[in-house]
DNA sequence: GTCTATAGATAGATAGAC
DNA sequence: GTCTATCTATCTATAGAC
């Protein structure tokens, strides 16, 4: 299918990055044969930034759903994240394509698959507020930035995670989970001083990597 | 200056969005004018990308230093935490440039910023491997997703932050350094529980964000 | 449905006058 | 240092044959 290598490119390379040249060689035609298919580059692209939401909403929902509706929020939170970097970075590379590009496309494409997004981010929204109503979310916690925190510790993984065997998705959505439900720091330690060093730290080999 | 605006157009429209002319223009001369300067546009975006990491990394190595040795690990992680944030969101167009551009610029540009970037990330790792040589985050935690969750969240924020009046950037480092260190999750509640409607949730007005 | 051929626009880059 | 003029390459898109 045209618009799945479409995506393929544009989350590899980028909107502008990608010629219609490009896609077309990928689908094995020539350029022009495109145009029997699409209207033009912002058919195309705008189709790819739809469905993309249109797949992580629905893998979100259904997985949440799933859960039934007194389901502990904790789980729901671990549910919806959990579903978010599968869609993201393992169903299909639409998602991903629409993460990285979105901020990429002209003014009037954005605004074309602006509403498809907004849902869903109200979705989790959604999400978050009931677990304040229920009373599982610390009071004073800002749910705006709880929200845009995550949803940008997710979206940001297209940027690093590159699929390898051992390193599964579903760790990442677990330690996310972790990291919200009750952080990482112990608190109320006795630290220890700080021990003397003559160099700085371990100058260890590390692996190129984003970011 | 030249990379001033630069950096700023990168920022603002993408790598491919904008054009030499784009540049010249908003800087009051002619695309030709700009080769007196500079070799190539890929000569500019490697300056625009290399001053990035630069300001973003001396910018939080000297926010944690000024705390001096033996702070608390908490400290510094917030420390760190603000600096970046503050880099990337007020200090000036270059951080947010790399971070947004990065993924977008030809193979041997982002080879050429590799290096520096990679450094940065290093002083990262050792920030949080220190805190947990001193006894301060919870055993068993994936310091690697830590850090890349962690810059994830704050990464994203170029792509929905913007300045305004009441929405400081200190309350975005607040709420992901307390994010960070006991979550926002209530343990061990009793949960309340769900309270029966008839409609989902308010369809209130909700204003147009990203993501 | 896919092709060849090409139009029309715009990009990065160069030559040379001032 | 900045300009005008221009080269060359590449891009999106169209026309029309098969």
């Amino acid at each position: 299918m045209i618009l799945d290598h479409a995506a393929r490119l544009f989350r590899q390379r980028g909107y502008a990055e990608t010629s219609l040249r490009d896609i077309a060689t990928v689908c094995g035609m020539k350029t022009a044969s495109l145009y029997y298919h699409f209207a033009s580059k912002e058919e195309i692209v705008t189709e790819v930034l739809n469905t993309g939401v249109a797949t992580v909403s629905e893998e979100a929902r259904r997985r949440v759903d799933l859960l039934g509706p007194d389901a502990a929020p904790a789980e729901r939170v671990h549910a919806a994240i959990s579903a978010h970097l599968h869609a993201l970075l393992e169903q299909d590379d639409y998602t991903g394509a629409n993460i990285r590009i979105f901020g990429h496309v002209p003014p009037h494409v954005r605004a074309a698959t602006m509403q498809s997004r907004e849902q869903y981010e109200q979705w989790w929204r959604d999400v978050l507020a009931d677990a304040a109503e229920r009373g599982a979310i610390r009071p004073g916690t800002d749910l705006a930035h709880l929200r845009l925190l995550l949803l940008g510790a997710m979206n940001w993984s297209v940027e690093w995670h590159t699929p390898r065997p051992g390193k599964s998705v579903a760790a990442i959505a677990a330690s996310l989970t972790a990291l919200a439900l009750h952080g990482v720091f112990v608190e109320g330690l006795k630290l220890r001083k700080r021990p003397l060093r003559t160099k700085t730290r371990k100058p260890k080999s590390w692996k190129p990597s984003l970011p």
